[in-house]
DNA sequence: TTGTACGCGTTATCAG
DNA sequence: CTGATAACGCGTACAA
């Protein structure tokens, strides 16, 4: 039946009853107190056992003006740098007495709004968010700040003032990545990304034209593909390329899912991968290895992205340090190079 | 800093003084109850508007015996079936004002029992859970279904009176799989699969021996593999096969990340897939699409069932329906059948 | 239509 | 070492 009743909780007052002592004496014993004796702790442990005794999280919270939830705001769950993140804060969170409350913008400015707000109704003690695709206004986040709600970006971060952003060096993890494949010879590079207000695919757009420029190669807006680096966005790059005269010899991608599925559409049109055209692609999710040739790319490890993250804003609610709000955190990105863009050199 | 205050929070009680009304009618106004003049309901918004207010949902919460919080209990998240029912939950509960608050058991009983007590602590209206690895006891069930705190499994579930269960036909998916492996002339087929305690892998192991018998083949528990269906497993298992005489010319793997690792081991040992041994795998993650060949699977959609599994937590909390708890529902999956399975019919 | 007063379960303060 | 009491912010019976 769906209307069966909960169990009314038992409270400290009902164990203060069964005891008779006060209820401030419960209160305290259950969280050791100093000030009370030993044996009145194991008293009242024993008896709140015995019923069953769970302490009120919203009494607390009320009391307290603390939650211990930790409020994620990030566009889509379902990617492998994503999931892998979250899974880094809930383990960091659930060791440190955090619960974390995770919320979707789907990509979205205005969803991303109503994340916000519904977790500042959580009350959340603090707020850790990646940014949607296509956010450009900020004032959403206004309250939060205002409200001096500690809150942390990553990967996709916006520049405010008292917010930490934790990334990686995008700019130069692009521009090793060109650099290699122009190394293996290649001259026409095709970087295929996506909205350039996003500071990682801005940075990554600037690694891969200072690369090529710094290789004496020249930058040409036509060879810079903007989309949403999904798996069909892939294959229409694919097609784009197959149009293009003179052809590209390489393409730099900006996640490996669209890397992938780019690569696969040239190979199923008679590319040979890297001989005609060397593939990057960028974050290390597990499809890049499963690929064949295996594509060279950048891991971007988020788990560990999810772990510092996580640890940092706890650090800061906790007190634990001094470390400004205001601060940017690089963590270190690597080049994996694989058989995609490994080719023996040509001359030029 | 790290000690910056939060801004005390603007209360009902500073909106009554504010408009010299008394708190109970801006209580009503927010919520617009009947019985307060529409000008008066105006004038409280405007006031709270105005005063940033913002309702305490402790408070709320403390009040009303409700958080609308629900609890959602995974093994670990980074897996694409994972994160995507996760996501399908979050859009629905989402959707009907519903937070989602989650932990991972990391594939073990014992903190998967401790994220039980911590999701009760939350007192969360209702609980999701897709059980561990090796969780044999689910004493720590109990005080859940005691409580009247509504329970639904979904995927790895239990056997639980009251509480609801969200499967696919595991028995009949893999009976599909295994007689189209057969009815391609294979003979010798190897299963990979998990911990046969949990249901998805006991259904597919007799899903598997059933398809063998009735098709006149024999079952042997040496051409069953038991392990954690992660990638390493794979190669592991490739590495016996290799060893195996007479060869299997067939493996029906319990999941794709495992299926696609243990076919490329084989490749890598010059094992031609379809031709020498066909391969099966399940779930229909995306990495079964970009592998060559492309894998043959069991389309098992996320989305869909985090969805489904959501809607009728929601459903039963809202008391929308009149269905019992105790029920299990059974989602369609489909076999989708790729070049890795497909050959030429041998005589056998 | 609006106001008063109390309780939800805890914890902190102050007194003993 | 322990007890009484007052908040925390909101919702709701009951009164007016």
């Amino acid at each position: 039946m769906a209307n069966q009743s909960k169990k009314p909780d038992v409270t400290i007052y009902d164990i203060a009853e069964a005891l008779e002592v006060s209820p401030s004496t419960v209160s305290r014993s259950l969280k050791e107190h100093p000030s009370i004796s030993k044996k009145t702790i194991r008293k009242v442990r024993n008896q709140a056992e015995k019923m069953g005794y769970r302490s009120n999280i919203f009494a607390q919270n009320l009391r307290r003006q603390k939650t211990n939830i930790i409020g994620v705001i990030v566009p889509r769950l379902n990617s492998h740098f994503m999931s892998s993140a979250i899974s880094g804060m809930e383990r960091v969170a659930n060791k440190n007495h955090y619960k974390i409350i995770i919320s979707q913008s789907h990509e979205t400015a205005s969803d991303e709004a109503g994340s916000v707000e519904m977790m500042l109704e959580q009350r959340v003690d603090g707020l850790i968010v990646s940014l949607a695709y296509n956010t450009e206004d900020m004032t959403h986040f206004d309250t939060v700040i205002e409200q001096g709600t500690p809150l942390i970006f990553f990967d996709r971060v916006a520049e405010l003032t008292n917010s930490t952003n934790v990334v990686i060096d995008n700019y130069q993890a692009a521009y090793d990545s060109v650099s290699h494949l122009i190394d293996q010879g290649c001259s026409r590079i095709v970087h295929i990304t996506g909205n350039t207000s996003r500071n990682v695919y801005s940075g990554r757009l600037n690694g891969y034209r200072q690369a090529l420029l710094d290789h004496e190669l020249s930058f040409s807006e036509d060879l810079v593909f903007i989309n949403d680096l999904q798996e069909r966005d892939g294959q229409e790059a694919a097609e784009k390329i197959l149009q293009m005269d003179p052809r590209p010899d390489a393409v730099f991608v900006s996640n490996d899912v669209c890397a992938v599925s780019c690569m696969t559409h040239l190979q199923e049109n008679g590319i040979r991968v890297p001989r005609d055209i060397a593939i990057a692609g960028f974050n290390n999710d597990p499809i890049s290895r499963f690929v064949k040739p295996k594509i060279t790319t950048v891991d971007y490890d988020g788990q560990r992205v999810g772990e510092v993250v996580a640890q940092n804003l706890i650090n800061h609610l906790e007190g634990d340090d001094h470390i400004s709000i205001t601060n940017t955190i690089v963590l270190n990105s690597e080049l994996i190079i694989r058989a995609s863009s490994q080719r023996s050199k040509q001359t030029k």
